[in-house]
DNA sequence: AAAGATTTCTACGTATCGTAGAAGTTGACG
DNA sequence: CGTCAACTTCTACGATACGTAGAAATCTTT
């Protein structure tokens, strides 16, 4: 219960990246320019999306809890509930406990992740 | 490109659950079984699914990879491409790499394993 | 060749998502 | 205070995914 869309996805990462809680038509305008430019991906193109677009997209998030508004100011301003770090982390957790042989689950993890990765582990479980 | 449905999740559970290719029929029995003695979850009901159900679900379940199916046989038998774990584990890699912080993701993933599964991932890292 | 088993084709209902116009609400300014 | 512009909410449509299964095609077996 956490899968997003395309344009859910653009919409977090935008709210991700910048920490400040953001306004519908700030998003709408950084949508924008990040697709505009040429960069690597030429998977997305020159979006224009409506206000609305972006303020459904918002209320969408927000009802799957991902999302927090500040319904004081006027400009209504949307934040990530919780960071890129901590909502991935989560989400892979949900998909290790989905699985009943989680040691298993773990040791093909292990096997998958870089050796960087792995190090990064290692310090991280203060072991070794 | 991974997310599945309620009952292909089901399905992808049998074949996992019995390493034996199964044809549609037994799957669709076992669907039926699985449902019909009350066990733990009331989240599913007692299903009695056709067979062209199933057929269906496993013909997505191939489109999505997933499933191989022996085309020799007449009863087509099916079974899972890949394992449980290695399945489960693949995806826990794609979350992990769809982020771009993947240390802090990694960080706050340590902080939510249970006191075992950290113990087994030292294990797995002391090796190799 | 006919009957039965099996697979493929087609389809419908529901849910999600991208998308946005229409309508309602509110703050500011004259 | 009334009006306008900005902003939000409501409603909606097309596309895709999934559960579901009948109709049609194909293969097996007798």
């Amino acid at each position: 219960m956490a899968s997003l869309g395309e344009l859910e996805r653009a919409v977090m990462d935008l709210l991700w990246a910048g920490r400040e809680a953001a306004t519908a038509n700030t998003l709408r305008d950084l949508l924008a320019q990040d697709s505009a430019s040429g960069d690597g991906e030429p998977g997305h193109q020159g979006k224009d999306l409506a206000v609305t677009t972006v303020l459904t997209v918002l209320s969408r998030l927000e009802k799957k809890g991902l999302v927090e508004r500040e319904r004081g100011t006027r400009p209504h301003r949307y934040q990530a509930v919780s960071s890129r770090a901590d909502h991935t982390a989560e989400l892979m957790h949900e998909v290790l406990v989905s699985a009943p042989d989680r040691e298993a689950v773990l040791a093909r993890f292990i096997g998958s992740v870089t050796e960087s990765e792995a190090a990064t582990l290692r310090k991280l479980l203060g072991q070794n």
